[in-house]
DNA sequence: TGTAGATAATTGTTCGCGCATACATCCGCA
DNA sequence: TGCGGATGTATGCGCGAACAATTATCTACA
């Protein structure tokens, strides 16, 4: 037991099992749909963007995934119908993964349960005080280790 | 845009980002070591447990792997010389991880560089209270989604 | 005591993802 | 206009992890 029990390992340490904690218990949700985490992840991404549609490779890097990852992400979420590619008219090198009708339906369709499931292990469990500095916690923390994110953002992007 | 904006989404989101952006980029340090993140956090658990040991499956537990992904990662850890498998004396069937002097020493030569990665990218950007406040959210969700951490977790302090 | 069911760990199989690479296309510059 | 490097996406390959099945051991109960 040298250092190993500096407040910042625990600290770290305790973010990790929150996280984790609170991905487990949203994960039922997906599955009833047949989707995984990161399928979900890819079409809510893709719903929450302008004309429902992003590059390839900006979905990657919102989805942390790498270009090959996303690729295969994307070629499964087609053959399910959920997703279409588009040809990029000014780049022909480039292509948009465009959220398909049955995308849309399949979202809609579990983001109720969803929802539910994000208020019974995460925000609900905080009054709206405590929540909103938590938040604005996280958005210190997110302006140094995304700093891509909150630039592309329109969000506030107050540094501490 | 459905409800696809709902403000629950946007935390989660949030967590997720700040979660893999901290991890991130604490990644360099486990790497320079030639450990995984898994790798890593298996070693140091074992370091903080009592006996810097612990049954498989509880190690299974903590780390959120399948028992039998501890299993191949102790066989690589073991392979590495970090952690011995030894018998446990009350029950044939279970085995016990323990860290050995090179393991002990392998996290001993790292623990410096991925504190100040967590001080640099999580902890330290926070005030003092405002971390604590964040910590305290922490263990209020992680007391929902994590009960068995948290009543393990009073051992553990016990034991310190 | 003997049998059934539970529990601990390991092994076989499958699949998702990253890395390196390949290929097409775009852009800058002479 | 034509060439070289940069950029966007897709493919070959290997590793790592989950699920299911297997083996060994423990426990409860008749």
């Amino acid at each position: 037991m040298d250092g190993f029990d500096d407040p910042r390992l625990t600290a770290f340490g305790l973010l990790t099992e929150v996280y984790s904690g609170v991905s487990e218990h949203l994960h039922a949700t997906y599955a009833e749909e047949g989707l995984s985490e990161v399928d979900f992840g890819t079409l809510i991404r893709l719903a929450r963007s302008p004309g429902q549609s992003l590059r390839m490779g900006d979905l990657a890097a919102q989805t942390s995934l790498s270009t090959s990852g996303i690729t295969r992400v994307v070629d499964r979420l087609e053959r399910e119908g959920l997703v279409e590619r588009h040809a990029c008219a000014s780049d022909r090198r480039a292509s948009y993964a465009v959220l398909s009708e049955a995308g849309k339906e399949r979202l809609e369709r579990l983001l109720p349960q969803h929802v539910k499931d994000i208020e019974t292990y995460f925000t609900g469990l905080l009054t709206p005080d405590r929540l909103e500095e938590f938040l604005n916690t996280l958005r210190i923390i997110r302006g140094v280790v995304r700093p891509c994110a909150t630039a592309g953002a329109d969000e506030v992007a107050q540094l501490g």
